[in-house]
DNA sequence: CAGTGGTCTAGACCACGGG
DNA sequence: CCGTGGTCTAGACCACTGC
């Protein structure tokens, strides 16, 4: 089903393939409705999504250009789980549990002014290069699903969507600055004079209930992430 | 011209203006083809827009469902002026320029592997309720335009694309957790033990060529950011 | 069942780039 | 000039919601 996602992810794995390198132009839309058997707006379906992804830019007149996506790594505007963007940057990196409760209401400081809900947390270490660098705290909404069976290198987003069939639709992500607190400096083995990045998530179904709310807390030493903004007129 | 941007412009203003309040149903698609006599993927290219930037979520078989929008403050994942996040967030600010220097290198830190081009560089300070918050150093590509006449309270983007009729496409933004230098604790009246969050931006024009390299230093005890992420599958 | 949004089509005209 | 991407149309069928 869905001929434009499978026209977009077929270009996309050969893009990152590098069948297309950067600077090269995409076949043209007429190509690709031949290629492809579909219609011209099918195709400009996939070539948006490359586009406001930022794999491409297309420049009327001349085509479509591929971009220099090598470096688009961690992304905080799209809606990617730890494993999907490790696995995608070639990272070395191990998760661990650290901590799972049930039954917990969720801290205002997470909700921004959402209605309190009881939660699953689940605490969890992010090793990239052998060093501890990221906390996460996931808390779980159990009117959606309660008792997440969990081992220590599953994915929370694949358990959604491949064995629950969860349709994730979109998150409100809220950054700041912040000082080390007690657990940081626990269990990142850092002191309270390095500064911490928090994300603090909520993340909805496409039926708009809140499936969880998150809480990432990246050492600001190793935090290092990078956006693709497209201007709209 | 565009009619789809015409639409989305309409309803956004609605929007804005609390003629729909969050939860509310937009009108369906079949009475905005009505309303504004425009076919129907005329209509939903507008509605898409509006999903992709937050202000609404898409329900079959319900509707398209007016979501909170108060909180999107300072998005990194928009390309927005400086002035565009003040009047938007309704916010009390000043800018002054601090310095203003022509045919300047490009520092080696900001370009992330892009040739190193000359470049007439603006240092400005935003200064957020009566307290300088941000510094900004804007490296303005002089092979594109060159001698900028800037008067204190000028937007650079509102010069490129008003005065100069300029089509800013795209940027990428780097963000990192950084030490205080020397001239964020001079200007911005902090000691060295204050972490800087760092935003370096290179911003490309509708023919791929780079317009100008930004450096943003936000006090980090004061930076707060709220981004919308959808979730493609 | 009627109404909603999601996908897809075949065709048209426009604006822009480059030879 | 031709080929490119950008916009728009009228109509079709599907999947889902709610009554």
């Amino acid at each position: 089903m869905k001929k434009y996602l499978a026209i977009y992810h077929d270009l996309l794995s050969d893009i990152q393939a590098k069948k297309f390198e950067a600077g090269e132009i995409l076949p043209s839309n007429q190509q690709l409705v031949l290629r492809y058997g579909v219609s011209r707006e099918t195709v400009r379906k996939a070539m948006q999504l490359l586009a406001d992804e930022g794999y491409i830019q297309t420049i009327r007149g001349k085509g479509s250009l591929v971009l220099d996506n090598e470096r688009l790594l961690f992304p905080l505007s799209t809606i990617k789980s730890y494993q999907e963007i490790v696995d995608q940057n070639n990272l070395k990196s191990q998760s661990r549990i650290l901590k799972e409760v049930s039954h917990v209401l969720v801290p205002d400081r997470l909700r921004f002014g959402s209605p309190a809900i009881y939660a699953q947390l689940i605490v969890r270490e992010r090793i990239v290069s052998g060093e501890p660098t990221i906390l996460d705290y996931d808390y779980v909404n159990e009117a959606i699903t309660p008792d997440i069976p969990l081992k220590s290198g599953d994915s929370l987003f694949n358990y959604f969507e491949e064995k629950r069939g969860f349709n994730i639709d979109y998150a409100v992500k809220h950054l700041t600055v912040e000082s080390a607190e007690y657990d940081d400096c626990h269990y990142l083995k850092i002191d309270q004079s390095v500064p911490m990045l928090v994300v603090r998530s909520e993340t909805h179904l496409a039926d708009n209930r809140i499936l969880a709310y998150t809480e990432s807390r990246h050492r600001g030493d190793k935090f290092s992430s990078v956006e693709f903004a497209r201007r709209h007129h």
